[in-house]
DNA sequence: TTTTTTTTGTACCATATCGCATAAAATCCT
DNA sequence: AGGATTTTATGCGATATGGTACAAAAAAAA
């Protein structure tokens, strides 16, 4: 275990690649997050990443396969943020704030105009007929839902909250205001706004 | 004005349409419903309106021409329902109730599996990258919070609501509740837990 | 240096897709 | 009945699309 290291550095035996295999899925993430999964082409992909076809294909599997990788990408991100937000030892509302301000930069990167959620604004779409995405929704939501709540919980166990407050309930409606945030985004609402309905709600959530 | 009546018993002068423009407008909204707009195509179109391409050419114009008339039509039926919901005279949370069923039965109605909103789940993801449906979504989406409002100030006229609630922010919290259950629809959440969450979120935002 | 191994780049194939041209069909007007 | 008018039906054509074959290139191993 010690002398071969993680295969990261590990001496590959033939032409090395031209591309950094994490950069090259960022940048098909993008991708598909601008025009939709059936809206991007391989043409996109490959001038997007840089590699062609063949490279692609080698790296990735087919189109639908590489899709599934960037949406698990996404997932990892917006949870990790997410948790890392939720878990600063904040007031409940502060640390709300934090879990809808780190949505928001999420929402709002990229150079071009602000795209929203990858997941509600790509993969919602093809959840319809496709089993496999349907399922990375209802297990991504669900620990969006699970979070919020063990969050909500703990503000009750404080004494933030009062006794009868019901922290499923509250999370539901927190990852609702994140889904209309995202929706919103990715339709042309200002951020500024979005930041202040998010404040609004925190307060009525919280109060 | 009177002896022309509508054009729509006018007799016309060529050989008469095989179909009813109507019904074939929701039959292609069906389709788009489906697949979304870049995944359904053409000879799907077709296939649902059982209109061969040059009629549809006809009747609607391109592809893009054809969803927005889907678009449109899709507003109009959503906002029709939801205001009918919520013009009933009952108390604030009832009224609520009626609207998210409401939504629900649009969310799970086809035969095939749930489709959820067609705003949220087709269109969303086109706003990206077209204007016009860009503008139709947000003026859609501020016309649901105006109705909302509108419920919601009476309710605070009517001593229904805490004289210090803010009807606006209640608003965009109720589209938001009805954004999320629009995404979990679709995402495969059974309709019993979406109208639980429904009427354990109307309880929060009323109480 | 030569061989082996892996990646790259060009080109290609089969099919899908969008849109339209053109002729046949069905109705109204004279 | 015959011409005018509108819709339907078949099918074409240019391009886009997803995927792959094959040879050249770049590195390690022998």
């Amino acid at each position: 275990m010690v002398q071969k290291k993680d295969g990261d550095e590990a001496k590959r035996r033939g032409r090395p690649r031209a591309y950094d295999p994490e950069e090259a899925l960022r940048r098909a993430m993008d991708a598909f997050w601008k025009s939709g999964y059936s809206g991007t082409s391989l043409d996109d992909l490959s001038a997007a990443t840089g590699m062609n076809r063949p490279s692609l294909y080698a790296a990735f599997g087919d189109k639908r396969s590489l899709y599934l990788k960037a949406l698990a990408y996404y997932w990892q991100v917006a949870l990790g943020t997410m948790r890392a937000d939720l878990a600063q030892d904040r007031p409940l509302a502060d640390s709300l704030m934090r879990a809808y301000e780190g949505a928001l930069s999420i929402y709002f990167s990229g150079d071009d105009r602000p795209r929203g959620c990858f997941v509600v604004g790509t993969a919602v779409t093809e959840a319809m007929e496709d089993a496999e995405i349907r399922e990375s929704l209802m297990t991504g939501f669900l620990e969006f839902d699970a979070d919020f709540e063990a969050r909500f919980r703990m503000a009750r166990d404080n004494r933030e909250l009062r006794e009868d407050a019901d922290p499923a309930t509250l999370a539901t409606l927190a990852t609702a205001v994140m889904h209309t945030i995202a929706i919103r985004a990715r339709s042309g609402t200002p951020r500024a706004d979005l930041a202040e309905f998010a404040r609004k709600a925190v307060s009525a959530i919280c109060g």
